[in-house]
DNA sequence: ATGGCATCGTGCGTACACGAACAATATGGG
DNA sequence: CCCATATTGTTCGTGTACGCACGATGCCAT
């Protein structure tokens, strides 16, 4: 058990000015929320019970589950993904099996993806643990904070 | 001008029963966590005034501005990165001749690190727009607002 | 009908992110 | 002193993430 703070080497240039408040990275929200999606793909990864699947194709699996049947660029506006993003996901899933893909009759342009058999048995069981990766994440905070954290992240999305 | 909402092609399949609530992908921590990540380096990018500079590596060079010369694990820790993200991260700035390093006297494992002359110019362009980079991704709170965001996610870290 | 413009999927290049394995070095306890 | 253990930095492999450019296709207004 190593200790999680930095041992002391050097104290910080203190370029504080009486009036101005400190510039601190870790007051930053990019800073912040880059740290916090850290945790949270940790904890996913070893909470939804298949250290395989990542984040992101667990959730373009769930809205394959919902929709049945979606475009790949469809697919990727949904669960938030650049196309070209999208691309890779897709084709990892494509060569685990888990996703099948067919040309669009009606658009030549697109593909139609849709889980297969073992796609759906697998994302099924993932989401049972689905609420658990929520919950271990939210724990530093009492409900009514995860509630509000919710809240205040759907706002500046 | 195109909408951002996706077309409607198909109804989601409704599978949710009377007294379980719903579980949406859209409202769990970890994708929005991930949706919001995604915002704020967009808007980092564009802000913060060098197209060149990402994210991980302004607070790398933040850092090194404060503490004048750090080994490279140390560094990582400070700014919430792997060693082996932090070897590319380096990497990359050394390459650009913003990052010097020079084995630690003191211990043969050890890198120093610190800002060349040209890593002190630039980091101290680009603190000056710091403040905008945050102001501009908590644009949609209200002040109030973003002060809770801020200590909520420094809860969850 | 056709020419201009948008959309779809692909490929390439760059950059985080991290686990695992590794070699060199440091350290502390017996 | 010496050995087990830990730390430091590197390399490799895999997976997001996205800008850009490309070719194929669809759509719409003239």
């Amino acid at each position: 058990m190593r200790s999680n703070v930095a041992r002391k080497q050097q104290e910080p240039k203190s370029a504080a000015s009486p009036t101005a408040r400190a510039y601190r990275i870790e007051e930053q929200i990019g800073y912040l929320l880059r740290r916090a999606h850290q945790r949270a793909s940790a904890i996913f990864q070893v909470t939804v019970g298949d250290p395989n699947i990542t984040p992101t194709q667990y959730s373009s699996m769930v809205k394959l589950n919902e929709y049945t049947e979606l475009s790949q660029n469809l697919l990727g506006r949904l669960v938030g993904m650049d196309k070209a993003t999208m691309q890779g996901v897709v084709r990892r899933l494509k060569e685990r099996r888990l996703v099948d893909s067919r040309p669009d009759p009606g658009d030549a342009r697109r593909t139609l993806l849709s889980l297969t058999t073992e796609g759906q048995r697998l994302v099924n069981k993932l989401l049972i643990n689905g609420p658990a990766v929520s919950r271990e994440t939210l724990k530093p905070l009492n409900v009514q904070e995860q509630r509000h954290l919710i809240e205040l992240l759907s706002k500046i999305i």
